[in-house]
DNA sequence: GCCAACGTTGGC
DNA sequence: GCCAACGTTGGC
């Protein structure tokens, strides 16, 4: 089991809108990066969900339902791929870009080094850290 | 709206 | 195959 961050426009995308739907095709990763982890994705895997632009947070958790396949929004001649997602958990609380530039265990992570790759290795001490701090209880 | 960082392109 | 120039992206 591998944990990944998966990047998505909230006025395009947004969490709510997977929550609502149940599950989707993650279509449109045009980066030789990001296409390398797409194709590392398992079925079951996890990923962090992360609004950028207006958001810049992480807002949820979503599963990997179907790995990699052909991306038919795509050029045929070109071997971009996509992945199914379906929807596991929208956290009551965001944990902002500045909140994991501000953490020792979070500082380094793929998301805030090379803001510009859509799709991002986490690993589980990282994963680990942003499940405990959206789930802090209040007081 | 600006600009730094990154990826891509094209000339050599 | 290198690298400068350019375009795009995303955070601020």
């Amino acid at each position: 089991m591998k944990y990944w961050l998966i990047k998505s426009e909230p006025h395009k995308y947004p969490i709510a809108q997977l929550q609502e739907e149940g599950s989707t095709f993650w279509d449109g990763v045009r980066n030789y990066q990001a296409r390398l982890n797409l194709l590392a994705m398992k079925k079951g895997d996890l990923c962090l969900y992360y609004h950028r632009n207006e958001g810049k947070a992480i807002v949820g958790l979503a599963r990997v339902l179907r790995e990699a396949y052909a991306d038919h929004t795509a050029d045929p001649a070109e071997n971009w791929v996509m992945v199914d997602v379906g929807f596991e958990e929208h956290f009551s609380r965001y944990l902002s870009l500045a909140e994991l530039k501000a953490h020792p265990l979070l500082s380094g992570m793929a998301v805030v080094k090379n803001s510009r790759l859509s799709v991002c290795p986490v690993s589980d001490a990282e994963f680990n850290e942003v499940i405990k701090l959206t789930h802090l209880q209040d007081g």
